[in-house]
DNA sequence: TATGAATGAGAATTCATTCAT
DNA sequence: AATGAATGAATTCTCATTCAT
């Protein structure tokens, strides 16, 4: 429904709508707790309406099944992290420096305030049904194809060449994998919040020493 | 069952050992095909023990539940990959060369070889339950500490100070979410083997010179 | 409410009956047409809604439950077959003759032209629920005293006579019972209304051949 | 399993095999008894395995689904039907007499003896589902097949001439509409065995009369 | 040891019905 | 009167695990 539609309601009808959006709202962030905490499949639907205080009628009203649930949060994730880590591109003076403010950014104000949907994205959506498994390459493709182009701005604004055509795009799978596992590892695994920080410090220069190494 | 103690038993006694030995070895490795081809959660125990020429009653005399096959299974593939990257380690001349041998060996021998037990250790293990997450994390920290002491061993060779001590787990684990990544992408995503020589190239290229960005 | 009664309401009310009654008869097409193509079962009361373009809240008003409107339907089919024979009995010369064209009519202008409403008739009805049953009871039991009235009014005018008191009713119970099977053999089952002329020859022949033998 | 594999068994193997039939046939007769009793939609797995004195998920070893013990009840009434009729008809010293003992014993011995059975036959298998009905089609067309060919064997045996070539499979489908509607009315809607022995007298006179008004 | 039938708790999903607006 | 979102009991089916033979 467009702003524009929403306009054109009486005043009762936006309220049962405001209802309306605030209860999926409510189912989305009920499930996202209960798979991050207790997993995809030990989450049962009941459990989740009961959370969201709703009835699993109404889970089933808002939302196909429970793989679309699990889906809509993978979008919603997706989108944040896209909108954070452009923004804080695009701040920057120079895409070096994009690169290291994106990516700290990414470690410092998504990931270490966020744990629950870094197990979302790296955890909860792996291997759970084709359906999913599918959409989660497609979100992991866009944010390569991000990262891809930071690289290729890099390169193009420093008058880099790379060894090959496919270098930009292996960086750019590389980097993803490095934050995913940062992530999994100091945030999932063990909890090293504080070692973040550093971490991240290390992470953005690893990264672009590697950037430079494949340069000439 | 150590070689000591198997000279000490009868031929039929011996007889009866390959064969369980045998049967456990089918079972392994139905139960890999089925979850690398159709998910753990999706594999039933029945499907397994058909595939596998056995009964079901067999798989548990053998294991002692299902996520006992999966640890085992990510035992087997564990142990193989250290193996295998310790090997073309130490045939190396010195550390740089090490990683990069090992490296391009891992991706070129290990993964583009055997995308099931790739698909075990990256997607099928993940998120499963407490249990295989707990071991999952136990094996991947092996694994990063290899990753660790070949840094480690740069670092010495060369002379190197890296800027913090945290560095050389950093980069280790910046290391094994890269190969995952790689590997996850081009070997179950998309098929792209073909470009999996030159990916691997960029790869270690990448990862010596990020250590390198990392040293004064 | 009867047409007295709709004399002496105003033109807006009596637009808000028409209204109204078109309303009822939308839902009863609508569920017609579709526990008809799918089923009763399978039907649902959104999907009724949806396709008689009112709410869900809207069959509520109009009818009491699922059951109310199956229900409404058989009487609508059952009033209009005992019609239809009614007519085409009376306008005969004779009784025997009224048989025939009351057969004949039945299948060529009802059965063949209303397939959905054999199907209401003989399988969507069926084995429902007790109420329906014992609708459905009722509703046979009235067409089976016509034909069984029908029956005796020819064993009078010919002056015959059955072998038992109970022969009418079971004449009658027959001739139900093979105009069902019949209509549903070559409606429901197979699309064979081609055959359909000469099946309800046979059929009334057969039927006037049957009381024929049953008398003295 | 033929009797030829059960020879070579031993007898533990036998008496596991006999508990095993016994297993099935206690499904049948449980389902059988409650969808007759109760409706088949109304027959719940959890109910039909407690009347059993199984577990629900030997329920589902047994057979595939719901519908499959359904069918399988189908099945096992049609053959009951088939073997009975077809020796009646054989022992009888011609072809109208054996359509005379059929059909009593039709009446008499099996729908008189076996209400539940009919109650599956003619109310509890109508309309289930396009499965459960195409199978339904397929042994109401096998029952007019045999009642088909006693018609022409009736027709060959007197020399009798049909107005049509239709004719026969008219008269085999209006005789399975009549005892089916005779059985329905005088059994489960209403309680009158008691009638039954003069109402299946005139049932066959009423046949045998209709196939004669058939004939030059 | 090996078998495979039996178990039964647990899961997702459906859908007729209600009711606040 | 009409709407349509919400309800929640009911239902079918799955599957890891057990155990008598």
């Amino acid at each position: 429904m467009t702003e524009k539609e929403k306009n054109t309601l009486s005043r009762a009808a936006l309220r049962r709508l405001r209802e309306k959006e605030e209860r999926r709202g409510a189912i989305l962030r009920a499930a996202m707790a209960l798979f991050a905490a207790e997993g995809y499949n030990q989450a049962g639907m009941e459990r989740i309406a009961d959370e969201a205080e709703v009835s699993t009628g109404t889970l089933y009203f808002n939302f196909r099944n429970k793989e679309d649930i699990l889906v809509h949060l993978m979008d919603e994730i997706a989108y944040e992290i896209r909108t954070l880590i452009g923004k804080e591109f695009r701040a920057a003076e120079n895409p070096r420096d994009g690169i290291r403010r994106s990516g700290i950014a990414f470690i410092m104000e998504f990931c270490r305030k966020h744990p629950e949907k870094i197990a979302i994205l790296y955890r909860e959506s792996v291997g759970k049904s084709n359906l999913v498994e599918s959409h989660r390459e497609k979100m992991h493709r866009q944010l390569i194809a991000d990262l891809q182009s930071a690289v290729e701005q890099l390169r193009d604004a420093k008058g880099y060449r790379f060894r090959s055509d496919l270098s930009p795009e292996i960086i750019a799978a590389c980097i993803g994998g490095m934050y995913e596992r940062i992530a999994y590892q100091f945030i999932i695994w063990q909890d090293r919040s504080g070692d973040l920080p550093e971490a991240s410090r290390d992470l953005v220069d690893f990264i672009l020493g590697g950037i430079d190494a494949l340069c000439t």
